[in-house]
RNA sequence: GGUCCCAUCGUCUAGCCUGGUCUAGGACACUUGGUUUUCAUCCAAGAAACUCGGGUUCAAAUCCCGAUGGGACCGCCA
């Protein structure tokens, strides 16, 4: 019997260097990865590209490792760390690398150069303003043999080349389909500093290779990249992986998004108080869509849904306020509990609330929250919400002993002074006479005792008879302090008799 | 400057491959109305686009050519 092929095994990678905090490009790469290799029944897999020691910090491969398993986008392989999978590093692999650059100078593909920075920049500004591609031109390569030993022994400083053969390079890509280059257009690259010190065109095309990469999904800004190292490959003669280049994210002038003109860090989305659902949500929509009206997707559902082939060509300008659309629409679909939970490190960090060791007893200002409360706080904010961190601005006043408003806040329509008082010294007097030792402090026993008097207070005062806002206005803004609240009977709820009353005695004092 | 990529409402996009059903669909944002004490949610409605010029064809958003525009890359960064 004919022994069957195994079909080769998909395995993706993401490889961002750790130079700075992780850009949210890299978390739309990394999940178009993740999905393509789970759809594959593949392997994802993380590697830090840090040959550039001098700007690689360790606490950037930190965030990195954070950020990805914050969107749940884990990677399936990797050095054992504490009986987890750590990240695969290029810096621990020199001399992997030394030995593959060894064979390329043996082989006489690649070469020592000498030239000096100065020469070169001097070179390039020149074929620049001559109007010519600013390439290397290739000097160094027709050293003879006794010249180069005689410089690598005198100790002359040099870098290595590869030699680039001056030919079309042609290769299909998912997403651009074909794509050409003419790398006679293209010098010899440099590929290591020296043989301790690989370069990025180099190590990608080494660990691709080793890692058995065999999709390689990745950002549109390396399609003039990837025909470089395709010819490194063949110099090798390693397969060659296929090739998706993704459209650049976009700032909304066009250009490559950036720090400059955007936000691109996904830590300060983090702190903001963006969900990892909705991120994971917009960024596969920007500039992916499944071809039918459907835009709410979770990571699962994306791994049923999403195609690399269905992936715009076009850049896509990232869409703040469709963000914040699609993050208020997984705030509204948290259970209340997970809901408070999540908002509760913003509360603290304001300092509008304390969280003791035991994480049992929550204080604002003297005073024990009880998880109830702090849920029905939630609760009432919980529409209003587009992002965690506005939690505090929009219920601070529940916190607060003393709140600082102007006395016109007061004011609904053309109220004056004496009006307003009136108008909630009925509040006081009918919501006083409720018992809250036998539960009548609620929602629906003050609409129905309130109500009627508003109705009363409207005729006798000949305001319009169903505009309730000449009581439930300045009842509002005596409660939270804010023109824009949750309904004034649900914050009474919350504060309770007692704190109600004393706020309605404060706004009369006001007046 | 060179090379490559791209081009539908303000934005993300459907439609393009396989021309007619496109009076170009949806979503966000915006405007208006409804619900409502405010804001938000929710519901309804509205305004809003095929970059331009040629060609092919009975017929072009759709195919071809060109122009224009935008972007990316051209490093001893990745």
């Amino acid at each position: 019997m004919k022994k069957e092929l195994l079909p080769q095994e998909i395995r993706t990678r993401v490889a961002p260097s750790p130079t700075g905090p992780m850009h949210i490009a890299t978390a739309r790469v990394a999940l178009y990865n993740y999905i393509f290799a789970k759809q594959n029944n593949g392997k994802f897999i993380l590697r830090i590209e840090d040959t550039d020691t001098a700007r690689s910090k360790q606490e950037w491969t930190d965030e990195i490792i954070t950020d990805l398993k914050w969107l749940g986008t884990n990677w399936d392989e990797g050095p054992d760390i504490g009986g987890k999978f750590g990240p695969y590093k290029q810096s621990q692999k020199a001399d992997v690398y030394e030995k593959y650059l060894k064979q390329l100078l043996n082989e006489n593909k690649a070469y020592y150069c000498f030239c000096s920075e100065e020469e070169l920049e001097a070179k390039r500004q020149d074929q620049m303003t001559r109007g010519v591609a600013p390439i290397y031109d290739g000097k160094c390569s027709k050293l003879s043999s006794e010249e180069m030993e005689r410089n690598l022994a005198e100790g002359k400083k040099s870098v290595i080349r590869f030699k680039v053969e001056k030919k079309k390079v042609k290769f299909h890509d998912i997403i651009s389909e074909e794509v050409e280059f003419d790398m006679a257009l293209l010098g010899d690259i440099v590929i290591a500093k020296n043989l301790q010190t690989a370069l990025f065109h180099f190590t990608v095309v080494i660990d691709d290779y080793e890692m058995k990469i065999s999709h390689i999904i990745r950002g549109d800004d390396h399609l003039s990249n990837t025909a470089r190292q395709i010819l490194i490959q063949e110099a090798f003669g390693f397969p060659r992986p296929i090739y998706a280049h993704s459209p650049m994210i976009l700032n909304p002038d066009r250009s490559k998004m950036s720090k400059r003109k955007n936000d691109v860090a996904l830590a300060s989305y983090i702190k903001k108080g963006y969900l990892p659902e909705a991120i994971i949500n917009f960024i596969a929509l920007l500039g992916w869509n499944p071809g039918t009206e459907k835009e709410i997707f979770t990571l699962s559902e994306l791994e049923k849904e999403f195609s690399l082939e269905k992936v715009q060509k076009a850049g896509a300008v990232f869409n703040i306020q469709k963000l914040d659309n699609i993050n208020g629409y997984y705030i509204r679909e948290k259970s209340i509990e997970k809901l408070t939970e999540l908002c509760l490190p913003y509360l603290i960090e304001a300092g509008l609330l304390e969280k003791f060791a035991n994480n049992q007893k929550i204080v604002a200002t003297g005073e024990e929250i009880t998880k109830l409360k702090l849920e029905k706080i939630i609760f009432a904010y919980k529409e209003r919400l587009k992002k965690l961190s506005e939690i505090v601005e929009l219920t601070d006043f529940f916190f607060k002993d003393k709140l600082a408003y102007e006395k016109e806040l007061l004011q609904w329509q053309k109220m004056s002074d004496s009006e307003i008082k009136e108008s909630l010294l009925l509040c006081d007097k009918i919501l006083d006479e409720l018992n809250q030792e036998t539960g009548e402090w609620n929602i629906k026993k003050m609409e129905e005792v309130l109500f009627p008097e508003i109705l009363k207070f409207n005729l006798q005062k000949s305001y319009p008879e169903n505009n309730k806002g000449f009581v439930m206005w300045p009842l509002r803004v005596a409660l939270s302090g804010k023109k824009a609240s949750a309904s004034p009977f649900e914050i009474a709820e919350i504060l309770g008799k007692q704190k109600t009353l004393k706020r309605i005695a404060d706004a009369i004092k006001l007046l």
